[in-house]
DNA sequence: AATGTTGTACTAATAAATTAGTACAATGAA
DNA sequence: TTCATTGTACTAATTTATTAGTACAACATT
């Protein structure tokens, strides 16, 4: 195969040890980051437990805890013997519970935007950007 | 003193024990709510340590602990033997210092509600909602 | 069926976070 | 100055989170 590989990886794994944040959580921000601005679609495989596990040089079970969670949170399938997957989003959620949890969200991030003294605009504003940016 | 109190406190403070969230956090994200949605303003006094710790019936290190972090985020002042209050957000940050935060925060904020299936548009239209209701 | 690939279970070691006990120090009011 | 009030320091006990070691199980391919 001297062509581009089917399964080019989009995504490029790093960790940084200095960060506090533990390895599985960047490994699964990474991740959501990817599928955030489009670097990975549905379908998208992501790197084996194993082979991850080997290119970050940590523990196998660290790889395998950060795809769980992420199954566990619907954001991948998994199938053992075949591998991990960007999901489909097949939203199960009733219209209500949807607007929940994302009512939820977003007072959260006021509160946190807040106090760090920013005004509801600005961060409308800055997300606007942001999507042109997308 | 019959009438209102001068102090009567707009902010209460309520323990969820099963949530797994630890006493700290939720007492700081209480008051970030509450900064949030104008139920306190600039100068506004917080419960005592002490008064605060028994009510909640927790020790006083652990709400010392909540105002000393935010203290830290600039969100509260306190002064030794007067109490603490809500600060007045004098920011000593540069415009850019100042957006660069901005962004790291909404970044974020929209990996995450990403990853629960959530476009940008929804959610910048929730945000728009939730300003009309403040 | 046999083999190699994939994720998983279970345990344990370690590190970090959380909370509490107790005594102290700074400030303001009398 | 004296006293009551406020936040603070320091330590330690405990819980929780994180990571790793090791062996296993499910699946796909041949």
């Amino acid at each position: 195969m001297v062509a581009a590989e089917k399964t080019a990886n989009e995504l490029e794994f790093l960790l940084d040890q200095s960060s506090g944040v533990p390895y599985y959580r960047q490994i699964i921000k990474q991740v959501e980051m990817a599928v955030a601005d489009g670097r990975v679609r549905s379908g998208s495989k992501l790197p084996t437990v194993r082979s991850l596990a080997v290119d970050l040089q940590i523990n196998p079970n660290t790889v395998a805890r950060a795809y769980n969670e992420m199954e566990i949170r619907g954001i991948v399938n998994t199938q053992q013997g075949t591998g991990t997957f960007i999901s489909d989003k097949k939203i199960e959620l009733t219209e209500e519970e949807r607007s929940d949890i994302l009512r939820s969200l977003v007072r959260s991030f006021i509160a946190n935007t807040s106090s760090y003294g920013f005004v509801i605009d600005e961060v409308i504003e800055h997300l606007k950007v942001l999507k042109e940016e997308m």
